[in-house]
DNA sequence: AGATCTTTCAACACAGGAGTTGACAACAAA
DNA sequence: TTTGTTGTCAACTCCTGTGTTGAAAGATCT
């Protein structure tokens, strides 16, 4: 075989599967998300490579592209918030109480996942104005997670535990704002716990943040 | 005069300032706020020129680079932004009532200004890790308005208006992910008006969104 | 009409980033 | 020791986007 080609190299590596490989795959994407998370979508694989302490044409023996790299960090995001929302979904709880675990559970994700929730978040807009069956299917997963959640929410309006004259759709994207917008902010070292932060987020959700009369 | 040197030519009808130069100039912002809002920061100033019908090249008679372009719609928005906020907290109302007037200056502002302060949300990540002068300020202006907004929640705490069982932080992030979020969503042919959008948030922040026991 | 200013544009130079090639060192296996 | 495999890298090619040049049409004034 040719000592080259790095594409087919890179492809029978990936199908053997050593644990060696698949470790330093994985530590480049997790580097990548890093790097990724901090300058933005104007990251060039060279700055990839020098966080990995390597040369930028070595990550070719794990990625195929830039592109492909990005789909890496984004679909591991992706994966585990939808899996932690039907978990929600199909639990037994009082609409209230799920709304709470929901908040829980998308505020904790973010602080594990921190880096690729992170990236995930900031290149949501870019993916949707592509037309990859890739990009087209992480849309949709996006709008289910969507559904799901107004569909808890209209649930809580029909049965009166929550209130029916403000608009759902409206209601759901404060929501989704309230959590996403972590993105912006939120880091490691942030003063609160991830715990406070679900808390006060649901606090004021459900309930408010005026002094009751 | 050289009939070339465009950099000067630019800057001498810039001085002059005729209404039609002007004009067409403000035209060629506007134009790029909404190609840049559609298309993101991949954008590029053939992009812009297409959507002008002229070409590429005529664009730097009016402007001196792609960075100046996206400055000068940043620019806007965040001055209308500003001026706004500081109305309101000058202004004699109650504490939650000035919470009200704040969100509903920012969802109007957010409607009026649409594809400025859409941009404007979505490049300040960027911007805030660039260097120049004018990052640095627009940066430091983004963190007044930020601390406008904990000293009326502080305010509102300390006489009890608010509830003080919850990290002011945290609401206050809460508060503006609620409201910056909508450059995700938000188009001019959204369903609900932005006088519907602003009084369901701030409904929601104020009072909850759960039914009253 | 002739001179002059305003606005446009085709063509170019330049820079930087993605992805590829072909080899090479290190280590393991035979 | 020879052979093969794994992981790395210097040196390309190719492409795309920015900003500049020099000139040429249109508009306006005299």
């Amino acid at each position: 075989m040719a000592s080259s080609g790095i594409e087919a190299r890179r492809k029978a590596a990936l199908e053997v599967g050593s644990a060696a490989y698949l470790d330093r795959r994985a530590e480049l994407i997790k580097a990548a998300a890093n790097v990724f998370r901090e300058r933005g979508h104007e990251t060039t694989l060279r700055d990839v490579a020098d966080a990995l302490g390597t040369e930028r044409a070595s990550l070719y023996y794990y990625i195929g592209s830039r592109e492909e790299l990005l789909q890496a960090i984004v679909s591991e995001a992706l994966d585990r918030d939808l899996a932690a929302a039907r978990t929600i979904k199909r639990s037994k709880k009082s609409t209230p109480e799920k709304i709470r675990a929901l908040i829980s559970s998308m505020v904790l994700g973010y602080a594990e996942y921190y880096p690729h929730m992170n990236v995930y978040i900031e290149q949501i807009g870019r993916i949707a104005r592509q037309e990859s069956a890739w990009a087209t299917e992480v849309i949709e997963e996006t709008r289910k997670y969507e559904e799901l959640v107004l569909g808890i929410l209209r649930q809580g309006q029909k049965e009166g535990s929550l209130r029916d004259d403000l608009p759902v759709n409206v209601v759901s994207m404060a929501l989704f704002g309230t959590i996403n917008w972590m993105y912006r902010w939120y880091r490691p070292s942030y003063p609160e716990t991830p715990e406070e932060i679900a808390r006060t987020m649901a606090e004021i959700f459900l309930g408010g943040f005026a002094v009751k009369p």
